[in-house]
DNA sequence: TAAATTAGCTTACATATGTACGCTCAATTA
DNA sequence: TAATTGAGCGTACATATGTAAGCTAATTTA
């Protein structure tokens, strides 16, 4: 990559850099200002245009790369689990501590998952739906459940998960530790009921053989 | 009450109503403007603050409102259960209509949960906490649930039921049929989940007798 | 080396916003 | 009836915003 394209490259990560950093509990992707973000990089409100056709662009690209991210923690934490322990548990902890040290990252999914934007809204339901995915076919595999129930399950914990990680961003530290487990009882009544529905399932269809 | 506070009751209901009437997929009560709404209710921008003192008062004024308006909705459809039926579809069906004719009333709640300004999350969540509480309290009665099991249950139920109003918002009326139908399966997973716990826990405490 | 490209800049403008100030006049009170 | 109150109005201003137009100078290409 040439001097040119590398300078180009910085600037279009500090725009992006800058952007998420004026993200908070007081400012929503919606609320920043073209001409705020681009004096934060550095650079003229106008030379913005020359990475962003306009904000949305910018957003979107936020989301994306937030997703991708928040994605990749979970995996990390899933692949912490193997070694033994409860999944719930140890997912639930991991998600945590993602949120503690991405506040920022979670913040436009979630605030952006019900704004005012339909593509935003689009883009967000898209990378929950990549969580959805990866958690259905965790249960398939773990848990031998029935395709369908394994979907729900898996629709139920990741939107419980979120739902709670909203509730943390406002929290302390002490009080989110007993957020977390609040959700620990959630995701496990959720396990526990699917457990049983697929129970039930079996033996109508042991009846019918 | 005289003939001037009537004239003045109405006006405050027009400026109520002109801002649930901008509230839109598009436009969330942020983005509206106090010169906009004044506009729609036909008065000048300056006597808005006759009514409020800005436009986070009358946005507070839409959440009470709103959260009233929907428990009330939400409990004329629990009694039309206790003719008979699950109890569960028939709350998911109430719901759902409700979202149909209420959209708006339900915006404000959703997006302002996740808004910017803590006095709104704050106000939502008190919102919730009611809907939470009347929950708990009929699943004790009804279910004969362990309290925290009652509340942990109720909690899991309300998370996914406004979750998947967030949804239905997007969705045409076909869709919403089957987001409904998708709700009532993670709706029953988390009962069975509770009632097996409960189970678990009630043969835990014979032994211990 | 000469020509072409382009990231970033400066200047400029039209627009929308919140709200301060002071007036009017109909309703209320004394 | 005379005095007070207050809902609503018009005018005015300071401020922030997005973005159009055209220039500069350094890098890249030929």
């Amino acid at each position: 990559m040439g001097v040119r394209a590398q300078q180009k490259e910085k600037t279009r990560r500090a725009l992006v850099d800058a952007a998420f950093n004026q993200l908070s509990a007081e400012r929503s992707f919606s609320s920043l200002s073209l001409r705020e973000v681009a004096r934060e990089a550095g650079i003229a409100p106008t030379s913005f245009y020359r990475h962003f056709k306009d904000m949305n662009e910018l957003g979107l690209t936020m989301v994306d790369e937030g997703g991708l991210t928040l994605r990749q923690m979970m995996r990390k934490g899933r692949q912490r689990a193997e070694a033994g322990g409860s999944v719930i548990r140890i997912s639930v902890d991991t998600f945590m501590e993602v949120l503690e040290s991405n506040p920022n990252v979670f913040r436009i999914l979630l605030h952006e998952r019900s704004g005012t934007s339909a593509a935003f809204r689009a883009a967000v339901e898209r990378e929950i739906e990549h969580f959805i995915s990866e958690l259905t076919h965790y249960t398939e595999a773990h848990a031998n459940r029935h395709p369908t129930l394994a979907r729900a399950q898996a629709e139920a914990l990741v939107t419980l998960v979120f739902n709670a990680g909203a509730s943390a961003l406002d929290l302390k530290r002490s009080e989110r530790k007993q957020l977390a487990d609040q959700l620990v009882l959630h995701l496990r009544i959720v396990a526990t009921g699917a457990e049983a529905l697929q129970h039930k399932m079996d033996l109508k269809a042991e009846r019918h053989v």
